[in-house]
DNA sequence: CACTTCCGATAGTGGGACTATCTATCATGG
DNA sequence: CCATGATAGATAGTCCCACTATCGGAAGTG
C-alpha cells in the first residue's frame, strides 16, 4: 500500500507520518521509484504501536524511538526485549537530593534483599525505584515507606503474572510488541485499578466509621 | 518570608513562583503593602507539592491546579479527598472507539462484580479502566485481559494498604496533601516496583530454560 | 495528457511551561 | 534621608515538542 492508504487505514494524518518516518520511529518503505514506496501491514502495526506508546503510555517521540530501536535489534530475545522495556520507567526526573538518593538506593537493595529478587544493583530499575523513594522520604511520606514490603509483594505478583504471559506466548512475529505494550499499557492498568480498588476500599471505610456517605465519588 | 526566601528554600526560581501564583497553584501571600506579602511554610509545603505532582506525577499545571482546588475545598474530608485524586488517573487519551469502550465497561463492570467491590458504574476510575482495556484489546492483547482478575487482586492489596495508612493517619493538617502524593508518588512507586520484580523473574524463568544470560538488565 | 498522489525538504504552527523585562513601588542600611 | 536593592504586577518573549503546511519535482492513473 501506499502511504495514503497507510494514513486512513491507520487513522494518522500522511504528514504525521512522514514525521514519524523522519524521527525514525517507523521504518521507510520499500523503494519503487524515485517518489514512490510501499508500506505493508507491519508498518501499520507499527504505527498502532506508536500511537499507543504515545497516547496510552504517554511516552515523548524521543523515547518511544529508543524503546523501538530495541524492539528492532537484531537480537530480540525475550529478555533483552524485557530490557528495553525497563527503558519505559523513566518518568521521574531528578526529584530527590544525592544523599536521599544513595540512602535510598541502599534501602531497595535491603528491599531486593529481603523480597530474595535476583537484581543487581546497577540494574536502572534499582535506581527508579530509589528515585521515589528519595521523593517520598523528602517529602515526608515515611508511613508510606514503612510499607514499602507490602507493595513490593503485590509487585511481585503482578510480575510474576506478567512473565507467565510472557512464558506461555510462542516467539510469534508480535511477541516483542506484546510485552512493551503489556508492561505500558499494563501500568496504566494498574493504576485504573488502584483507583477502582481504593474507592471500595474507601466506601467500605467510610461507610462504617462516619457518616454513612452514599456518593463513591461520582 | 518574601518571595526571595521561598525561592532560595523551595529551589523554584521567583518567576517561576510568580507563574504559579498567577496560575492559581499557589494561594497569594499575605499581603503587607502595595508590592509586598509574606509567605509562610504552609505556601513552602505547597510548593514542594506542586514540584512533586509536575515532576514525579508528571501531571500538567492544568490538571496540578484542579487537584490542588479539590484539595483546598471546604470540606476536605478523607473520602472527598479520595475523590480528588482520582482525578489524577487521567493519562488514557482516548485510544479505542466508542464501541469497544461500551464492550470494555461492561466488562469492568463485571470485573467489579466479581471482585465484590462497591463502585458505582459512573465512577471515574471505570472509565479510566474501560479505556485502557478498549486499548488492550484493540491491540490483540487478549492474553493480558484474560488475567485481568489477576491484576485485580494485586489492585486490591495495594488498595488495601493505601487505605490502611490513610485509617492510622490522624485527621492532620498534611493529610490532604499526604493522601494525594501517596496516590501519585505510589503509582510511580509501584511502576519500579513492578520492573524491579519483572527483571528478577525474568532472570528466574530464563537461566532456567534458556542459555543463561548473566546480565540481568544492565 | 490531465489529474492525482507521492517523496523529500523546509518552514511554520500552537500549546505548554516557564523566563525576561519593565515600571512603580517599598524596605533598609549607612 | 537617600542610594541600593528587592518586590508586585503586567506583558512579552523563549524554548521545546509534536505536529502541520507548503512546495518543487517526479511518478502513477484513467
Amino acid at each position: 500500500m501506499r502511504v495514503g492508504e497507510l494514513s486512513s487505514l491507520s487513522g494518522v494524518p500522511t504528514p504525521t507520518i512522514k514525521y514519524y518516518l523522519r524521527e525514525g520511529l517507523l521504518p521507510p518503505g520499500e523503494r519503487t521509484s524515485r517518489n514512490q514506496a510501499h508500506y505493508d501491514d507491519r508498518h501499520l502495526r507499527r504505527l498502532r504501536l506508536i500511537r499507543a506508546l504515545l497516547d496510552v503510555g504517554g511516552l515523548s517521540v524521543a523515547v518511544a524511538r529508543d524503546v523501538i530501536a530495541a524492539l528492532d535489534s537484531p537480537d530480540t530475545g525475550t529478555h533483552k526485549v524485557l530490557g528495553a522495556a525497563q527503558q519505559t520507567v523513566i518518568r521521574t526526573a531528578a526529584y530527590c537530593d544525592d544523599d536521599a538518593r544513595e540512602d535510598a538506593t541502599a534501602e531497595v537493595l535491603d528491599l531486593v534483599r529481603r523480597q530474595g529478587w535476583k537484581v543487581t544493583a546497577d540494574s536502572p530499575s534499582v535506581a527508579a525505584t530509589a528515585e521515589v523513594l528519595g521523593a517520598l522520604r523528602q517529602l515526608g511520606l515515611h508511613e508510606f515507606v514503612d510499607r514499602l514490603d507490602d507493595y513490593a509483594r503485590a509487585a511481585d505478583a503482578i510480575a510474576a503474572t506478567d512473565l507467565d504471559l510472557v512464558r506461555r506466548r510462542p516467539d510469534a512475529d508480535g511477541m516483542a510488541e506484546a510485552v512493551i505494550l503489556g508492561n505500558i499499557l499494563g501500568d496504566a492498568l494498574l493504576v485504573a485499578l488502584r483507583r477502582l480498588a481504593q474507592v471500595h476500599h474507601s466506601a467500605e471505610l467510610f461507610t462504617d466509621d462516619r457518616a454513612p456517605q452514599a456518593d463513591p465519588h461520582g
